[in-house]
DNA sequence: ATTATCTATAGATCTATAGATAATGC
DNA sequence: ATTATCTATAGATCTATAGATAATGC
């Protein structure tokens, strides 16, 4: 119950043990290698961490929560024209995406390795983004009532959402090999994406 | 340089190696594994293949060319308008990606893997689909030019529908636990969703 | 004879723990 | 004294190969 005096190693092997399973995933990343990266032994990452798979969990539950309560990180939207509210919704979903390009892997990856852990996992956000969808959606009604935006559920809009901007990130690294992009090459398709994601979901709700 | 008598044992292995490797990816499945699962014994998984990074390497060329040469099969598309090519292609699209949901994990991860491996496979199938995006960007262009379609470029608008499509797939399983939905509902929600891609995209491109 | 399958095993991991030593906080 | 770090090692894999035995094709 004391508080650590010296957790810098602790957070070391966190943040190595966080880019290793993020670069090459829970199966092909082991303590042998999270400690040779940091230059300890082997033994240091179990006695902080006792078995890898709770050092994953650990990192595995931040990086979930992370992604899905930043699902729409949005504020003061009130002004705003139901557009420009998507616009914005759609825009900082992307940048978050961007910012973390493989959580979605992770994720994915993980499920069909243990789903149980995604599935203890929602629990805990249940609710959390309720709010601001509950909000969304009367706007999203009032938009299909003024005959301005087609017949679509909310779901099936965010889902839209989510997937055009999570699966460029996931696509990117292959899709940037065949088509023979470099960084610089590949940083302007992204930019150009951004647009073309708002224009897609904008445009593909118009009635 | 004799032909096989008996290749019935080479094509289990390969069709268990096929599904385990799919299931669990590369690091997670071994050898010894495969073989439990057939009922023989692991050497024989080494007497036909050598090598576990042979077999995989064998089977994951045959599905990365089995996703990226099908990724538009498309005939008799002439007497179509514009709109109803599009409406088939994604339709079709979707339909090949349902089938093999699991194929575009297997690349991804496969990338990250080894990238040398798909910037070898790419060269094996420069040119296939490129005599369809021809053709369909003259359409494209046409259309645009018509004041029918916004302007887009092929790549973005083919970006869009793999993008869509894939994710579907991707997502389902952690979306479906997180909504707890059953296999009833998910097959639902995937009839639904192949209606919406259609719509999103044909929409989506509308000036 | 040749090919397929098996047993056995080498050698390289990998995870986890026990127990020794070094560093740190009173 | 307590906590952090290390060395050493047990025990469980896992991949790959060597060499024995069983099955099959002439």
């Amino acid at each position: 119950m004391e508080v650590k005096n010296n957790p810098t190693m602790e957070i070391v092997i966190l943040e190595t043990a966080e880019r290793l399973f993020l670069e090459k995933g829970f199966g092909m990343t082991s303590t042998t290698e999270i400690a040779k990266e940091i230059g300890c032994n082997q033994a240091l990452i179990h006695y902080y961490f006792r078995t890898k798979e709770n050092l994953f969990n650990i990192i595995f539950e931040k990086k979930f929560r992370q992604f899905f309560q930043n699902i729409f990180v949005v504020e003061n939207l009130d002004q705003m024209t139901f557009q420009d509210k998507l616009k914005h919704i759609i825009e900082t979903h992307f940048d978050m995406v961007r910012e973390n390009p493989r959580i979605p892997l992770l994720i994915v990856n993980e499920f069909s390795r243990n789903p149980e852990m995604v599935a203890t996992l929602k629990e805990k956000l249940q609710g959390v983004v309720a709010t601001l969808f509950e909000s969304l959606n009367t706007d999203l009604q009032a938009e299909i009532a003024a005959g301005r935006v087609r017949q679509i559920t909310l779901i099936d809009l965010i889902f839209n959402i989510i997937s055009i901007n999570i699966s460029l990130f996931l696509l990117l690294p292959v899709a940037g090999e065949i088509m023979s992009l470099d960084e610089k090459q590949k940083e302007l398709v992204v930019n150009r994406r951004r647009d073309e994601h708002v224009k897609l979901i904008l445009n593909g709700i118009r009635s």
